[in-house]
DNA sequence: CTGAACCTGACAGGATGCTGACAGTTCAAG
DNA sequence: CTTGAACTGTCAGCATCCTGTCAGGTTCAG
């Protein structure tokens, strides 16, 4: 299990080396941008932990290269505060899940093995619900087998809905795993992307509860 | 906070038990394969933690049979050593974790409050007592098995009566924690929301205990 | 019997959710 | 650099639903 992990800070890398090597993974260590482009898109890693701030280059600029040039590998986006823009970003450029510092090392390991468990499992990330399915992999939706034309939230809402199916979530938590705020209410952009994402699906698709959140039926 | 312990080894278990007692949780252990099984198989238990290595039944082949009768306790695998492959084939079988031993206990303790706080966010329990049935993750509540259209409080409330089924709950505990208020009495908003989800439910369904609150009975 | 506790139907104000429109931003193509 | 398309947050208006309150009736315990 070989990891590449990017991170200018001496005192921060120190630490997570040790725990990542103590965990059993072998950890290639780099404190720049280029060096980590470099060694990342190579692909012989199992995941990537790469801080967004990194001299040089910048990490989302590199995260795009990434994926552009096809490499596939599992990446943890490191982000220097809760600036909810960066979380977006990052997944927009392709991050499989974003760290906020400063964060508990069991918290980084616990993302990191679930994170490898599902690029191990990686053959059957299509969620199927009635006429509607999602491709995880290729973030594609359909809809009785035609292909949707999602926008990148649209498309991570449906993602958690069918995770979820049969359970209600809650416009804070579609907040927090859509659009990577926190801050609730005063605002209705959860609605009008609701309402959007109905418009492409068919109005019975998504159901509101009122006063808990939304669902897609059937599931659980 | 019930786990089911399963392994066989007596020095190490003694030591186990011991730390996991002294957290708090109260602990169910078996020596080999055959009795972990069928412990497992009621599905009562908060966690599992599952030593692949038991004598009489495999440890992964006892996972996969919970995971196939659809018992869906996270399970903490422990691996006799840092073995790749056993990794792997525990995620495959259905492990939530895996933790290679020798291990700290703190460690294994990190991981299971880890473990048992993703699971109680997914869990979705269903309450029901006679021709009522509430499901806790869509809020959704049935009689007879037809799905009955609640608001938001009746449902809260429904909820709350069926997790305290059989005992009294007062109109304070009510406004509470239905409505979210903690100013008593001088008005009979309870006593009204209650009328209505008699309504729906039926009249017998919720009783009154004249002076103390109100119950659904049976359960408890 | 009597007062307190409780029930119920009606109602209005408020909360909640939906929708269409719009503007700022980003991004890529020209 | 300019341009245009796509995306998404915000706003205002609207429809609907919810729920506290009130008034009057009913039930219960002492």
């Amino acid at each position: 299990m070989k990891l590449l992990f990017a991170e200018d800070d001496a005192a921060i890398a120190a630490h997570v080396v040790a725990a990542l090597e103590g965990a059993g993974f072998s950890v290639e260590h780099v404190q720049n941008g280029p060096d980590a482009w470099e060694l990342g898109a190579d692909g012989s890693h199992s995941a990537i932990i790469l801080d967004l701030g990194l001299p040089g280059l910048d990490g989302l600029t590199i995260l795009k290269r990434w994926r552009k040039d096809g490499i596939d590998t599992p990446v943890i986006a490191l982000t220097a505060r809760g600036s909810w823009m960066e979380r977006v970003d990052g997944f927009d450029a392709g991050a499989d899940d974003y760290l906020p510092k400063p964060f508990r090392m069991e918290e980084l390991l616990a993302r990191l093995r679930a994170l490898l468990r599902r690029a191990s499992a990686r053959k059957s990330t299509v969620l199927s619900n009635g006429r509607i399915s999602f491709n995880e992999a290729s973030m594609q939706g359909s809809l009785d087998g035609t292909p949707l034309d999602l926008s990148p939230l649209e498309a991570r809402a449906l993602q958690l809905f069918l995770h979820r199916a049969g359970s209600v979530v809650s416009a804070n938590e579609i907040a927090t795993h859509v659009q990577g705020r926190s801050d609730d209410a005063s605002n209705n952009s959860v609605e009008a992307m609701i309402a959007r994402l109905r418009k492409k699906l068919g109005a019975d698709a998504i159901l509101t509860r009122r006063g808990f959140g939304y669902y897609i039926p059937g599931g659980a």
